[in-house]
DNA sequence: TCAATCACG
DNA sequence: ACGTACGTGATTGAT
């Protein structure tokens, strides 16, 4: 197997996902006919355009002809019969087909995303429906399923959907009737007909409306319903299946570089006669059942140093398996050592191996290598165990392969790595309400892919390693990155402890300013309508109210509070809705929003920090976001009184850097009058308003260090002088002046700038002094539009980035220390420039003294920095 | 599921 | 002629 660092070509994907479905059919089902259904051949790719493509509005691209051209020819060189037939669509030819194969006795299979096709399953014939969008999984849409999803027959599918209607397929159903009405109407009288005679039974509004739409249902019901008489001529012994391997589609697919389709190909065509379904990629695995068999492992790993772990939990508070913290739930280890492979099911047996690792002699010489640590971690930790020596982490190593790409999931990472179809806990499990249990997927089958998972972890290590390091990341993934993995995790643990009485109290005066500004808004508009809806809000100030309108969004008129800023003079209405918009926002996210996340027997506030999320290095926060708690305004700072220590006799230490990215761009960029003025603890601000204004520091007006802070702040985003003029309330000319006369004062900053866009250019990819990257391919794109905010990401990167990095060293720092030096303090959040302790009253001056010593020494820059620290109660207090 | 809005650094 | 400040996450209404 080859890695490949590149993502799959982009010519051939299509075709490469239509075999990957193909050889899963095959695979899975080996079926003795098989048809392929097209309507239009732009929807077979699920192009986005195809609607356009359709009604030929627009031409389809060259690129899409050719992959539907090479599809084509690749199906039939299978010998698999295409079908499409001018006037009827796919959903048409797949019913007839279905419908003849169906009454020939044959146990048919469709396979297709789209739900409509759930009308055709019956006894013998069953819908396979994506579990993913890109996965090769499917679920077997059965008329037991059906049943039991909607309480209806297959055939009824049709007059529910000829009720409430589709409005992806244009069909109109009866306005006002809903998936909820339409189901309970057709469990009680399954057909339109039976309805219709028995409208007596309804009233009010409901019967109305069904008596009104009686056309519309009826035609619905037409529209909707799949035809299953295409006259086709398809004599079903052209239908039959032959096998995908043949001269004629080896050879296209080893031209397309189809290398592990082929492979996958080889072995099953190779192993038909012996076995009639194998799992060709199964691999063998022993299962832990007793101690004995436990300290045989660990023996094993001792000897070896070194072991693959693979892990499994729910997340039942989510009912999400993603990356599952620790919820309480059952644990699944899948580990390889020396090329055996373990599985261990029994909770006392996982509970025995997180124990027994660390006591092994040597303990901290064993590598461990898995894929999310901070998790794994977790689990270790509620038996009050660590993992033995984090040393490499597939997760955050490819996160830091490439940070843009979003998707760093096992499953994600293998089809980059290795081109492998591995399936990921979505497909296996499913999620929302038809979540799985590990019974119901089949505990073989989950074993084999959590032992696949682990060879697979095995497997990709070295090649992403060998990446990391040729990229100059090492050190950045092995001091940084992984080490933070267990600071996130005890973070996750510990929580943040919240007084639950004063948030309800705040959260209920909050309600009670809604309903008074409320009243008053109608009262002044003359009529209700729902505040919180742009588009409501739009009509009634613009069209009732007639006032001017400023500025357009997509879709109606802008709401922002930039713009009723300005209509406030207009209207006193414009003024209380402001208010409104505030409290509802404090309210709704930070009122009763955080309500919901107190748990109640610690009153504390579980967040989640994420560590593969953003493309600059930063960490975020979800679940809830704790990073945005209000601030600014001195009603939203009252939530932060709420965010307290977690004992009477604790408090909180507060720690930021005061000006982090500033101080990093004058030491990148080696400018003496920034660095000087820094080194020399001035107040920057009012410094550089002195230099760009001509003015003695003393004599610095407000406005004038207004005015500077603000393309201080500015520039680091790249901002021009169109929006600073805006921002500042001055003219185009007086703002582009500003910006000239301050590069003219830091001429090192502008050259440091411009070189980050030329060699962002160059080299495709930003990085900061640690040596993380960012690849910003934007930046060469023909669309200046396009390539102007590519070179704002270039030049933003490096600084952001860089903060990010010497926080991240910081936090382990600072939770290095307060372990050695034994305080009774734990690191419970980071806010990209704040960190925040809760410590012991005993211990806190010693806390508050290490927290700043630490921060401020974690990097060494031509520029000191410098860290403000307080310690109070609440978070409002130690802020 | 998307767009608009707004909370933070 | 055109668009215009980086990076996040949550809530809500509309589609």
């Amino acid at each position: 197997m080859r890695p490949m660092n590149s993502p799959k070509g982009v010519p051939t994907s299509a075709v490469y996902g239509f075999m990957n479905v193909l050889l899963k059919i095959k695979e899975d089902y080996n079926p003795d006919y098989l048809a392929v259904a097209f309507d239009y051949n732009a929807k077979t790719f699920r192009h986005e355009k195809f609607e356009d493509y359709k009604a030929g509005r627009e031409k389809m691209p060259e690129d899409l002809v050719i992959q539907l051209n090479t599809l084509k020819d690749l199906l039939a060189s299978m010998d698999i019969s295409v079908i499409e037939k001018k006037g009827y669509e796919a959903d048409d030819i797949i019913g007839t087909l279905s419908t003849e194969a169906s009454n020939e006795g044959i146990n048919t299979f469709i396979l297709t995303g789209d739900r409509d096709s759930f009308q055709l399953v019956k006894d013998n014939v069953s819908v396979l429906y994506p579990a993913s969008r890109s996965g090769y999984q499917f679920f077997d849409i059965n008329e037991d399923y059906i049943e039991k999803e909607y309480g209806v027959t297959p055939e009824e599918l049709k007059t529910v959907k000829a009720l409430m209607g589709d409005k992806s397929d244009n069909i109109p159903g009866i306005a006002g009737v809903g998936e909820k009405t339409a189901l309970k109407l057709v469990k009680q009288y399954h057909t339109l007909e039976d309805l219709y005679e028995h409208t007596d039974d309804l009233k009010g509004k409901l019967k109305e409306r069904i008596v009104n739409g009686e056309k519309d249902a009826y035609d619905s019901l037409y529209l909707g319903t799949i035809v299953c008489d295409v006259p086709l001529n398809e004599p079903l012994d052209d239908l039959k299946f032959k096998g995908l391997l043949t001269p004629e589609s080896e050879a296209i697919m080893h031209e397309l570089g189809f290398r592990s389709i082929l492979s996958r190909l080889d072995e099953g065509e190779a192993g038909e006669n012996t076995q009639t379904k194998q799992n060709l990629n199964s691999i063998s695995s022993v299962e832990i059942t007793s101690k004995n068999e436990l300290q045989g492992l660990l023996g094993r790993i001792n000897s070896r140093k070194s072991y693959n772990i693979n892990y499994f939990q729910y997340n039942t508070a989510k009912n999400d398996p993603y990356n599952a913290p620790d919820s309480g739930g059952d644990i699944y280890f899948a580990i390889e050592v020396g090329n055996f492979y373990y599985f261990i099911k029994n909770q006392e047996l996982i509970k025995a191996f997180c124990r027994g690792i660390i006591g092994v002699p040597n303990a901290d010489e064993i590598q461990a290598y898995g894929h999310n640590f901070k998790n794994l971690e977790k689990i270790f930790n509620r038996y009050n165990a660590t993992i033995t020596n984090l040393t490499f982490d597939l997760y955050i190593a490819s996160y830091l392969n490439d940070p843009s790409l979003g998707q760093y999931d096992l499953s994600s990472i293998a089809s980059r790595w290795l081109d492998v179809d591995y399936p990921s806990e979505v497909d296996l499990f499913g999620k929302g309400r038809s979540l799985k249990t590990v019974e119901e997927v089949g505990e073989d089958k989950f074993r084999n892919w959590l032992v696949q998972g682990v060879d697979l972890i095995k497997k990709i290590y070295p090649f992403l390693r060998e990446k990391i390091e040729q990229d100059g990341m090492l050190g950045l993934y092995e001091d940084i990155e992984v080490k933070l993995e267990p600071v996130l995790a005890e973070m996750e643990e510990y929580g943040f402890k919240v007084d639950l009485e004063m948030l309800k109290g705040l959260s209920v005066k909050f309600e009670e300013n809604l309903n008074t500004l409320e009243s008053e808004i109608y009262e002044l508009a003359g009529s209700k309508f729902n505040i919180g809806s742009p588009k409501q809000l739009g009509k009634v100030l613009f069209e009732d109210l007639k006032l001017p309108v400023i500025k357009k969004t997509k879709t109606g008129y802008s709401t922002s509070a930039e713009v009723l800023e300005e209509l406030k003079v207009h209207h006193p209405i414009v003024e209380k809705i402001l208010e409104w918009r505030k409290i509802n926002k404090l309210d709704s996210t930070y009122g009763k929003g955080l309500i919901g996340f107190v748990d109640p027997e610690t009153d504390k506030i579980y967040s989640t920090f994420n560590q593969t999320v953003t493309t600059t290095g930063r960490i975020s926060s979800a679940d809830p976001n704790l990073q945005n708690i209000p601030v600014k305004t001195e009603m939203g700072r009252e939530i932060r009184k709420v965010f307290i220590a977690s004992a009477p006799d604790r408090v909180l230490v507060d720690a930021d850097y005061s000006q982090i990215e500033l101080r990093v761009l004058a030491s990148l960029s080696g400018d003496e009058t920034l660095i000087n003025a820094f080194k020399e603890g001035r107040d920057v601000h009012a410094d550089t308003a002195a230099k760009v204004f001509h003015e003695e520091l003393n004599e610095v007006n407000s406005s004038q260090r207004r005015y500077a802070k603000m393309i201080n702040f500015g520039l680091i985003y790249g901002k021009q002088a169109f929006t600073l003029a805006k921002d500042l309330g001055v003219s185009r000319n007086e703002a582009q002046d500003f910006i000239d006369t301050y590069f003219h004062t830091y001429p090192k900053i502008k050259n440091y700038l411009e070189s980050s866009i030329n060699s962002a250019r160059e080299k495709g990819y930003s990085q900061t002094i640690f040596g993380r990257r960012r690849y910003i391919p934007e930046i060469n794109s023909k669309n200046r539009v396009v390539a102007q905010s590519g070179e704002r990401m270039a030049q933003n990167m490096p600084i952001q980035g860089a903060a990010a990095d010497i926080i991240k060293k910081a936090m382990i720092d600072v939770s290095e220390a307060l372990e050695k030096e034994k305080l009774d303090a734990h690191l419970i959040l980071q806010v990209h420039d704040e960190l925040i302790i809760d410590s012991s009253k005993e211990d806190s001056k010693r806390v508050e003294k290490l927290l700043v010593e630490k921060m401020e020494n974690a990097v060494k820059l031509d520029v000191p920095l410098s860290v403000e620290a307080k310690t109070g109660y609440s978070w409002y207090e130690a802020k």
